[in-house]
DNA sequence: GCGTAAACGAGACGGTACGTCGTGTCTTGAT
DNA sequence: ATCAAGACACGACGTACCGTCTCGTTTACGC
């Protein structure tokens, strides 16, 4: 099927040695003092390894993003329970996420490079879930009837997220009624 | 009552010179790739001049932001109307910047410099009206009755400041019915 | 005899198309920016290929002189006249080579070559026809009688051959009174 | 009368260092094996600040050559006594530098160098006293008598720097005798 | 014919050095 | 004292070659 005639083939050890390289770089300095030299000397692979198979560090570090190295966790949405309670322990989550030490940098560090990277900002969206998975929770609520039918997800979605990167960017951590507070505005309850 | 001893005093025109080369820079090619040498080469200046009253990059942009010279305008919150209408006015005049060329590239970079420099973060929030004049433009709109008195008024800002900051970072442009959409959702209707 | 035990056995095709892509490059680009990774390009060739062959780009070099693909003709010393016209007709052919577009840059890099490479040195030593047809042409002469019997062959050939290439290292072209001056110098006429 | 209106001089240090850390590594080396980040980090210095001042590996040694850095010794040709004893005194001095561990290795270095800098060339050629001080000792002779007034001086020196040159390439040591005999050949005695 | 083993093209790999750019600090002489 | 000019040590950039090393494919013998 492939029209490889021969030779050699990507080493996964390289790969895999990069892309760990470059997320523990990331956590520890943060996108903006991340250098390809820094992960080249990490990984213990040559400079061109890397150019030979990502263009720019925002290639690389999307890419640790698409393989889920630089999220902590999933941060998925729970989904048995009241949509507000789930709404209101997902962001939770993020914010305990994000009051960890180093938590707010690493966000603002993933801010920094979608600012940088068109396919980090697009990743990013889908890790905290909008895209997917937070639609898809609100969408289960309006068959439970827990959610007017003509309520626009995609502009719910937006205004938490929103909020959430905002928080990091301004610095001021949320508080337990802050975020009740948001999740009530956005429901209009 | 000054303990200024002697020598010339901090150049106004220099100062000026400097803060215009850095706008001018930043439109043209973003936070990221504004370099001091740069600024000092546009303004013609020492370099030494710029370190000797701005600390780092960040702090520049800040005064820059601080002055005005680089949001194209106040966009600032329409006050006579509805509060809905208003507030989609205000959204659509952000939007419309962000539409222009080069708009949504120096949000971004000016989300890029937030990430690295928290006074940047605080006054661009504050630019952007969120923690003056939008809150102020809410509380107008409780006493006049078009706004729940208890309406958390923080919260509204930052869902609909975060959705823009979103749709920048993730380069979707909104549509007037999205922006109508979003405001209802943080105002409840 | 041999222990070989099947298996295609070296490429013809592969040498020559190696030597002539290094004998292209050599003339183009002189021994300095020659590059075992050019060679292989040009001669559509696999750098293993070269090394499995040559243990260096000074090897490789060597055996081009070897096969007389460096030097642009044989500059065979005359043999037919009087011993000092044939030398000056000699020499002269070398500086019309040297006097040629690229003609002393090419001789350079073969001394630089040599420089790096005792091989190159000794084939360019030859090539030049010093170590042989020098002193088979001056050992001629004795017999002729045109040379004194106990003349010292060697070192006036490498007298005559040195002046050569010291005019190549200063680039210093010859013209054809100090070609003349240079012979009779080392006949002692 | 200089028009430097201030600013920062150039680091006399630095310089010293460089060319220091050049001939060092020169000596060690060689030509070829020389690098640029190798002099910067052997003079404690940063690679700009070469570049600034020398263009290429080749401007440097030829500055080093200049201030008689890589020589030895000054290798002056004796001047008090017979022409003949006095060239074949300097030729022996030469020989013995040459015949000293890593002196024919510097010798074929400073050719290497040559063929790739037109002013190695030239001071190289200086620097033997090819130019000017053989040209001189050999003047003398004449006004002394010991040489015909017509002895065609310049290619006199050529022939002996350029057997010199010879025998550093082939790496073939000169005796005693043969230098002799080069001198004889050469002075027609 | 049928393994088998060497040579081949392609090219990925860990390295070293390249020459350039930007940083933040510094020194100099003029204003 | 502040300024324009710019040299400096430092660190990272992205590129070019090095010489070694797999990969499949292509021969050409010996069985």
């Amino acid at each position: 099927m492939s029209d490889h005639r021969g030779g050699p083939v990507r080493s996964e050890a390289a790969r895999v040695a990069i892309l760990e390289a470059t997320a523990r770089l990331f956590a520890e300095r943060g996108y903006d003092h991340l250098t390809m030299e820094g992960v080249a000397a990490e990984a213990g692979v040559a400079k061109q390894t890397i150019y030979r198979w990502w263009p720019s560090k925002g290639a690389l570090v999307s890419d640790c993003l698409l393989e889920g190295r630089l999220m902590p966790e999933r941060l998925s949405i729970p989904t048995g329970g009241v949509l507000r309670d789930d709404l209101v322990q997902w962001l939770s989550d993020i914010h305990r996420v994000m009051a960890a030490p180093g938590g707010d940098a690493l966000v603002r560090s993933l801010i920094a490079a979608a600012t940088e990277n068109v396919e980090i900002g697009r990743r990013l969206h889908e890790s905290l879930g909008a895209a997917s998975s937070l639609t898809e929770r609100l969408q289960t609520a309006i068959d439970a009837g827990q959610l007017r039918a003509d309520a626009p997800l995609d502009e719910i979605g937006e205004a938490l997220i929103g909020a959430v990167l905002l928080r990091a960017l301004s610095r001021s951590p949320a508080d337990a009624d802050g975020i009740e507070r948001l999740v009530d505005v956005v429901l209009g309850s």
